[in-house]
RNA sequence: GGGCGCGUAGCUCAGUUGGUUAGAGCACCUCGUUUACACCGAGGGGGUCCGGGGUUCGAGUCCCUGUGCGCCCACCA
């Protein structure tokens, strides 16, 4: 029995491989691979060979959770390697007779999609521009692009995105058939869509009402460029040139005190609410409870102590601003500090008035005056003019000289920005959704132990990710292409929003738009008047939807059957870049949702790095399309490339490795072609090299459904393709070759028991390893499995539907297909007849006469026991090496089925062998 | 600073729980065209399994340590 059957997949009778003898004169001599796969592609769309079956069980179901690739990026080899790697599970799982459910989305919410839309038309959304109906944009050309970008509303932006998605998806479905993804795709959703902005909705309310979410005006990491939220799972640490510069502040009420700060952020001081030093720290000590006057802007701030300064970093002692890092936050909240926000969400500093609160200076014209010079410019502007100012002596606080003591000191260091951005992040404070994580880690980490990560220490990226979690998830995005958030904030009678009191949408209203929809009870002539309301005007972060890709394709919400059917689902595949993202969110969202895991087993796929291993990447102009590769080398050798590196395993990119796939898939051809074409009638399997034959048949068959059942594809392809070359082609081939054909020596008439035996035998393997092969290459195997096979089913069963000829569809090897068979007298047999011919040919080699040169006169040499083997195969081993006169002799001193030629003979030409 | 992974032939990679003389493909060299296949076949050369130490009858495999590379996270006055 073989693993699958023991581990649930449905057993399923092996086809008999009774099949009839082909025409090779009808196959093409070279086959076609563009043909075959267009043709194919259309059978299993048109047959729905890939179709889930709702009337079947969960049981015998296998759901994967596809990754909806971002449609908005380009084709990229990666797309190749990992969604391939997906497929080839998915199709093997089928073929052990699981319903197979695979839908296909288009993750095409957000900002690459935006940002794709704006550069492609040339055109910016201002929700300030009116709707114009009917506007359609063309791709700007480079001269357009010379000029401003065009405004326009946001509903026409909207449409230009629903535009542009349209024509990418097109161009990723192309990729996916070319590929022969094995999706239903009858099953394919957008996460724009309607329904998913459902199910996005529907998924907040329940958060809503769970106590899950909250909204809240705090410090917030904000992209100055996008004019956004982001979430911590969106940031990133870069490597910049920046500088310390230590600045001198004097102490109130101590004339002769002074404190240098060093601060790579002088552009902040006019934010500074604090200095802070070590509480032990001696030389500050004695300043703790007093106040500190800033340079240029004289403004007092309380100096406290605090554990987390560092005496050993910069002076030891530092200024707390509103805000430079998250540990500005910390502070911030704990001593109950001013909030003095000088940036604004566009990146530049804003007017402020330091004569009025939260403000403060002892010398207010002084403190405005110089705070002109900076008002208005962006971060990188506002720090160049400042230091200049810090550079005049008037500017001191101490009345010591110039408030900038040394110069600045250039060092290198990492700061935080969005993963999508170009400037560094600042902490904004701003009313913002959050999602409450922090206060369910540990629950988090359980959950994902319960998951099977393949390979297994990706569970570790998980579990540290998780743990070093630091701040809740910021929810709401200040963009427009994507989910609405689903509330409404009443106006008070001032015209001011109730922040504390949102109006959530009904679920039966979902989804909504709350900047054009109408809350329950409200009327649009209400919209932005004093005791009215106002609609959220802003979206979710688009993790917030694509975390749902599970309960999108189980209908959650909408239809409990169904969502009981198909969650949670059995695998999700995807990379491990977004293991922080897409699995942490998609596992938190179940876990708050259901208290459930959202898939039971996490395939993680590794990277394509170039041939220098450096990763590709848009910017390295190292990035790979697909198709030009596919055209060159087929199809399946795409597959097959893609399906030789193990899963998690960031592979460089080989060329070669797709040469290598071609040749296999000829190879197959040929071989298929040959076998099938043997016109022998089958007869019983009883031949002993058949029988041994088919016994290591049998046991890779074993090896490769446990590797298969171990997510270790590649494992499984790497052994059939290395027994269909050394076990098939290269030798059972070659020792049947005559028998099939009746030309035996010394026969006068071809024994039907003798052929018969073989010919069985060649279809039979044929059979096996072609259904081995078929997930990783499906389209040879199709034409291969509709040479022949294919009919077989359709004759036992003349009323089934085309859709079960597919070899996709054909039962995986197991044990019915080698019912019958008697295990051979000796399992070394095969083993042995490959020696022997090795042998010979070696002497050939040695010799430099053709393989087909006839041997005269041979003696052979081995142990007693292997000669008796051989002696069960040895007409075999004679006719394939062309061998019209065999001596043997027994001689000790071998190993087990090893020989040696004592004399060799060949026609017309004649060595002696030691 | 913490964590994870990797280091095996010129190249890309296998090598299960320790067990014959460490493998494959490509590349290289020699030979061979008889119809399944030149998108071929046969044969051959090539390795200090990153270094050091240890456990063991026995280590590519287990332990310790060092080193190089990649990635993730943290720090970031």
């Amino acid at each position: 029995m073989s693993q699958s059957e023991k581990t649930g997949g449905v057993a399923r009778p092996a086809p008999r491989a009774q099949v009839r003898a082909i025409d090779p004169s009808k196959l093409p001599k070279h086959f076609d691979a563009d043909e075959i796969s267009a043709r194919w592609d259309r059978f299993w769309q048109d047959e729905g060979v890939y179709h889930y079956d709702e009337s079947r069980g969960r049981s015998e179901t296998f759901v994967v959770d596809t990754p909806p690739p971002t449609a908005s990026g380009s084709l990229h080899i990666g797309h190749v390697f990992s969604y391939t790697q997906a497929d080839v599970v998915v199709r093997y799982k089928r073929m052990t007779g699981m319903n197979i459910f695979y839908p296909m989305g288009w993750d095409d919410n957000g900002l690459p999609t935006e940002r794709r839309v704006q550069n492609y038309y040339h055109i910016r959304c201002d929700p300030n521009t009116p709707y114009e109906a009917g506007l359609r944009f063309e791709q700007a050309s480079a001269d357009t692009r010379k000029k401003p970008a065009r405004l326009v509303s946001r509903p026409n932006f909207i449409e230009a995105c629903f535009d542009l998605i349209k024509e990418d998806e097109q161009a990723f479905s192309v990729l996916w058939h070319r590929l022969g993804v094995s999706v239903d795709w009858r099953h394919e959703y957008q996460t724009i869509d309607a329904r998913c902005r459902r199910v996005s909705q529907f998924s907040f309310l329940d958060l809503w009402q769970k106590g899950h979410v909250y909204t809240s005006d705090a410090p917030t990491m904000w992209d100055v460029d996008f004019q956004c939220a982001v979430a911590q799972a969106e940031v990133e640490d870069r490597q910049v040139p920046s500088a310390f510069h230590q600045l001198e502040f004097a102490v109130e009420g101590e004339p002769a005190a002074r404190i240098v700060i060093a601060t790579t952020r002088p552009e902040l001081l006019p934010a500074c609410v604090g200095v802070t030093a070590h509480p032990d720290d001696e030389r500050y000590k004695s300043f703790f409870g007093k106040r500190a006057v800033s340079p240029l802007f004289r403004a007092p701030v309380p100096i406290f102590p605090s554990e987390l300064a560092d005496p050993e970093k910069g002076t030891g002692i530092l200024m707390v601003c509103t805000f430079g890092d998250q540990t500005d936050v910390q502070w911030w909240r704990t001593e109950g500090l001013a909030l003095r926000q000088i940036i604004g969400n566009e990146g530049r500093l804003r007017p402020v008035d330091f004569g009025k609160a939260p403000f403060a200076s002892l010398d207010v014209p002084r403190a405005n005056a110089a705070y002109a010079e900076i008002a208005g410019k962006n971060v990188k502007q506002a720090q160049a003019r400042i230091v200049e100012l810090l550079r005049d002596p008037s500017a001191s606080a101490t009345g010591n000289g110039a408030p900038l003591v040394r110069e600045p000191e250039p060092i290198q260091h990492s700061v935080k920005f969005f993963e999508k951005g170009d400037r560094p992040l600042e902490l904004l404070t701003t009313r913002q959704w959050f999602c409450r994580l922090l206060d369910r880690k540990a629950d988090l980490i359980a959950k994902g132990e319960e998951v099977e990560w393949h390979p297994a220490h990706m569970r570790t990226r998980f579990r540290d990710w998780t743990e070093n979690l630091a701040i809740d998830w910021c929810l709401s995005r200040q963009r427009y292409f994507g989910v609405p958030i689903p509330v409404w904030y009443p106006l008070d009678a001032n015209g001011r929003p109730d922040y504390d009191h949102p109006i959530v949408a009904a679920a039966e209203a979902l989804p909504v738009d709350p900047t054009t929809d109408v809350p329950k009870g409200h009327s649009e002539a209400q919209r932005g008047k004093p005791g009215g309301f106002v609609g959220d005007p802003d979206i979710f972060d688009t993790w917030f939807t694509s975390s749902l890709t599970p309960q999108i394709s189980s209908h959650w919400g909408t239809d409990a059957e169904r969502h009981a059917r198909l969650f949670p689902a059995d695998v999700r595949p995807q990379g491990h870049d977004i293991i922080r993202t897409w699995a942490f969110y998609t596992i938190a969202k179940a876990m708050l949702h259901e208290d459930e895991i959202p898939w039971r087993h996490a395939l993680i796929s590794g990277w394509i790095l170039d041939p220098e291993r450096k990763k590709m990447s848009k910017s390295k102009g190292n990035v790979m399309t697909p198709l030009p590769l596919i055209e060159t080398y087929t199809a399946d050798a795409a597959r097959y490339w893609a399906a030789s590196a193990r899963l998690g395993a960031d592979t460089a990119f080989d060329e070669n490795v797709w040469k290598i796939g071609k040749r296999l898939v000829t190879k197959l051809f040929n071989a298929a072609k040959f076998v099938l074409s043997q016109p022998g009638e089958i007869a019983p399997i009883t031949n002993e090299l058949d029988r041994a034959f088919a016994l290591q048949l049998r046991n890779l068959v074993g090896n490769a459904t446990r590797n298969f059942d171990a997510y270790q594809y590649a494992h499984a392809l790497q052994e059939t393709e290395t027994f269909f070359w050394t076990r098939f082609t290269d030798t059972y081939l070659e020792l049947t070759k005559a028998r099939a054909r009746g030309e035996v020596a010394g026969a006068s008439a071809v024994d039907p028991a003798a052929s018969g035996s073989a010919v069985a035998a060649l279809r039979l393997g044929l059979s096996v390893l072609v259904r081995l092969f078929a997930p990783i290459l499906p389209f040879i195997t199709e034409e291969i499995w509709s040479w022949a096979y294919s009919q077989e089913a359709a004759e036992l069963d003349p009323s089934a539907p085309a859709a079960q000829r597919s070899v996709h569809r054909a039962a995986w090897p197991n044990s019915s297909d080698f019912q019958g068979i008697e295990a051979p007298a000796h399992a070394e047999s095969f083993d042995v007849a490959i020696a022997a011919l090795a042998a010979i040919n070696k002497a050939k080699a040695d010799g430099a006469v053709s393989m087909g040169r006839e041997v005269v006169a041979l003696t052979l040499r081995a142990t007693a026991p292997t000669l008796e083997i051989f002696a069960g195969v040895r007409s075999d081993v004679l006719a394939a090496a062309r061998v019209s006169g065999c001596e043997v002799e027994a001689t000790a001193g071998f190993g087990a089925g090893e020989f040696a030629i004592k004399a060799i003979e060949f026609a017309e030409r004649s060595i002696e062998g030691a």
